[in-house]
Formats: structure tokens, sequence, C-alpha cells
DNA sequence: TCCTCATTTCAACATCTTTTGAGATATTGA
DNA sequence: TCAATATCTCAAAAGATGTTGAAATGAGGA
């Protein structure tokens, strides 16, 4: 991960339709659900769907494989963990470790 | 962490100079750094500086503290990592437990 | 008090992102 | 091959966000 993906997995992240779409495909598992499904659940167009579906699958947020005439979509889940550990890399310059356990620098400093 | 919490979060990170912020802060430790340290480090103006960081501790990733004539800036950590246990949460139903290890939602599904 | 330093605020402008609706493409079954 | 279904593409309009430079605020020291 560096930092000009992060960046498009957080721009992803941050609109209401695809953080939805997000958290629907990371509870459906690793199976994933097609579009239309995804779509319904969202009560949006088709059009709009495949947008946020498309940005999402550009950041590697999301994967797409066809099956019979539809596209199912399932969560990338090392990608949405690996933002973390982005963040949170040299936290408090190295004293702490936040993959351990959650970060606790209050542990580390000093 | 709620939804508009997570989204707010999400699009303070998805741009280059918050994102770079937010990480020397996390680095910085929970000491933080004064402004003016923060804009010289990313080499952009004052007012720009002050927009982001702004922007940061709207969104609850930041915090300040007045030192004397600086403000000083750091890190909220649990702010950061609230956000994958948001993105996680019930994973696969409920079937893996992402704050565990890292969420391995092969072993979980079927 | 007055000056200086550190930081914030503001408004105008430029840029980027999202939504909409119409039409295009791909797959399957009759 | 044709019709039906599922999904994607595109361009225009609307909406949101970031940048700039100048001016304002607020704290501390002479």
């Amino acid at each position: 991960m560096n930092e000009m993906q992060a960046l498009d997995a957080f721009a992803s992240l941050s609109q209401e339709t695809r953080l939805r779409i997000v958290r629907l495909l990371v509870i459906a598992g690793p199976d994933g659900m097609p579009a239309g499904a995804v779509g319904e659940a969202m009560g949006a167009s088709s059009s709009k769907i495949s947008f946020h579906l498309s940005h999402l699958e550009r950041a590697g947020l999301i994967r797409s494989r066809r099956e019979a005439r539809s596209i199912i979509y399932s969560a990338v889940y090392p990608a949405l963990s690996g933002l973390i550990e982005f963040l949170m890399r040299d936290c408090c310059q190295g004293r702490c470790d936040p993959t351990e356990a959650k970060c606790a620098p209050e542990t580390c400093s000093v």
C-alpha cells in the first residue's frame, strides 16, 4: 500500500453510497453479490451503482467476476485492513506496535 | 463511530496534504507538534495548513491545544483505529473476528 | 502599551466529483 | 436469430472541495 493507493481508497470510502456498498459486501462475505442486488439494497439507479462500483474496483477495495448474466462484486479484505496499517506505520516513531493490538501511544512515548 | 463520522474521517484522509499531516502526527506521537512545524514539513502556506488542520480536527482525527504562542496538534489514535473497526463490523455475517487478528474471511465463510 | 510572532478567517476563483437520463453492450434462453 | 435481462458508458448539469492572498485575531515580551 503506497500513498496514492491509500488516497484512492480513502476517497472511495468518503462517499455515502460507496461506504454503504463496501459495508454491504464486507457483511456479505467472500461470495459477494451481483450488481443488481447491490443496487436494490441501495435503492439507486443502475448507472449510479455502476459508477460507484467501478470507482471502488479501480481503488482495489472490491473486485468483480462474471457469473452468467450477472456481475458479482465482493470485498477485497486485505485492501481494507491495509489502510489502517498504512495510517499507523511508524506510529510514535516505532515505539509501539499498532498491529499487535489497538495502538496505545500512551504506553510508547517518552 | 457512526456512518457520518466515518464519512467525515474518510473524506479528511482522501486529500494528499491532509493524509500527510495525519501520518506526520502519527509518527510524531502523542506530544504532537505546532501548526507552524507541520506547515514547514509540508512546504505549504499557513492558510492552507490551517484549512486542512481544522478539517482534520472537525473530523475528530487530530486535536489541538494552545501552548504559549503556538497551537500544538496531535493525532487522535482511537479515531484512526476505529475506522477499520467500523468498516469490518459484522464481517462475513459475524463468522470471523476482524479485531482479533487480520480478518481472514477465507476461514469464516461456508 | 505597542510590537511581533503564530495562526485563523474570508471571499473569489479554479478544479474535481456526483447525478441524471439516454443509449450501448453482453449473455442467455426461446 | 430474436427478445429479455443485466450491466455499463457517456455527456451535460449540478454540487462539493481546494487554493490563493490579504486582512484579522490572539498571546507574549519589551
